[in-house]
DNA sequence: TAGATTGTTAATCGATTAACAATC
DNA sequence: TAGATTGTTAATCGATTAACAATC
């Protein structure tokens, strides 16, 4: 419980969701090798994290999926709610507010926010409101997570707003590279959040280059087929 | 040159991002102080990198930001063309095809390709054509990346084509999670792809987990306030 | 010169892998 | 039992950090 670094917890989350679909699928006890392959990580792995937050499996007979789910969900905390706003309904903000997988896994848009007026509909069932509302919004609906979608120039004005109000959570569509450091004092951390940015104009340019350096890129372990 | 593993890539591709910028500014030196601080690295793992690609600044005076760029273009390989193609023109893939940020970046979307036959297009500025037409278009083309938006059915598929059709740089929107392992026979790794996964529902639970046992994820430097 | 920055080496740290005993 | 898998420890590996000489 004491040594849940960053990159375990994500492991974490991702076997968690493998043994929702292996569930789904009637299985009952899974392997740690089952697990790896999923995931993208050695069965030596998997154990391994399991031992860090005290899991046990049978030897010879794996772990059972509803146990281990269960120890999952403790070690993780119970997730009631996940709910979200979209601020920004360009293109790729309204994609999202009506992206199918969201609701797959229990996760609810509650409404989007923009400063065109002309976007404005309050009716919809995923409302889009005026960005003077945001701050009424979020503290009401206690949002902790947003995803940001607007132009680059108001990227970081809309970020320390809501940081401001509370969330904590964001998923940042911009190029703009958001970062909440100085907004946090250690070791008692204040307002501590964590942005996950989703560059995609970077991806692609990484992608155009890694392809044409393959032949160079050798030290990784995954150097020639890699991904991410 | 020898060592240049993925991760150095990335962070060679970033530091020339910053620096197209800090040059745009009328710039004309840096110092690794500053090219750390923007891409969110220490001063000595960016002088570490030059330093394994054999670029030498000036003690006291930093880098020129103009051999630095040159230096490195060079290891990173010239682009003349950076052509995409999106498979998939759902709410998502259309907004990518539409996405400001691209051009700004010398990324062009050339086509989209779609198996609704209401949605093709082939008189659009950027046209929408038949999935049938893929592979001829693909050749014809020479197209190396694609950004694969389509639904979750029908997502190996695609990759499966395109692979043998050619295309090495992938960047996944959908939630399946696209390998290239087991096409890539090492050490010769004959068509070696890299795939980049944005798996956005993924991303966002993360989210949801990761702020609730911000108490608890300290192990991190940067546990704190963490952006990735 | 004094101060600041590079470039490199050594030390530290953490993560991954290897190995293997325990045991079902 | 034999075979297979867990769980843990030790060994390896690579990446990060610290330290500092070189030098502009």
């Amino acid at each position: 419980m004491q040594h849940l670094n960053k990159s375990l917890v994500l492991r974490l989350v991702r076997y968690l969701r493998v043994l929702k679909k292996l569930k789904s699928l009637g299985i009952v006890n899974v392997f740690s090798n089952n697990l790896g392959d999923a995931v993208g990580v050695t069965p030596a792995v998997v154990r391994k994290d399991f031992s860090m937050i005290s899991i046990q499996g049978n030897k010879r007979g794996g772990y059972n999926i509803d146990t281990l789910m269960n120890e999952l969900r403790n070690i993780l905390g119970k997730q009631e709610r996940q709910d979200v706003v979209i601020i920004g309904c360009g293109r790729i903000g309204s994609a999202l507010m009506h992206y199918k997988e969201f609701e797959k896994e229990g996760i609810r848009v509650l409404a989007g926010f923009d400063s065109d007026t002309s976007r404005i509909n309050s009716e919809l069932p995923i409302p889009i409101l005026p960005l003077d509302d945001l701050e009424k919004y979020v503290t009401a609906h206690s949002i902790e997570v947003a995803i940001i979608a607007v132009p680059e120039n108001s990227a970081t004005k809309v970020f320390d707003d809501l940081v401001s109000y509370g969330v904590r959570g964001f998923l940042n569509f911009t190029s703009v590279e958001l970062k909440c450091q100085g907004r946090c004092d250690r070791p008692n951390c204040g307002h501590n959040c964590t942005v996950h940015n989703v560059n995609i104009s970077l991806e692609l340019e990484n992608l155009f280059y890694l392809i044409n350096m393959h032949e160079m890129v050798m030290a990784d372990q995954d150097g020639h087929c890699d991904d991410v």
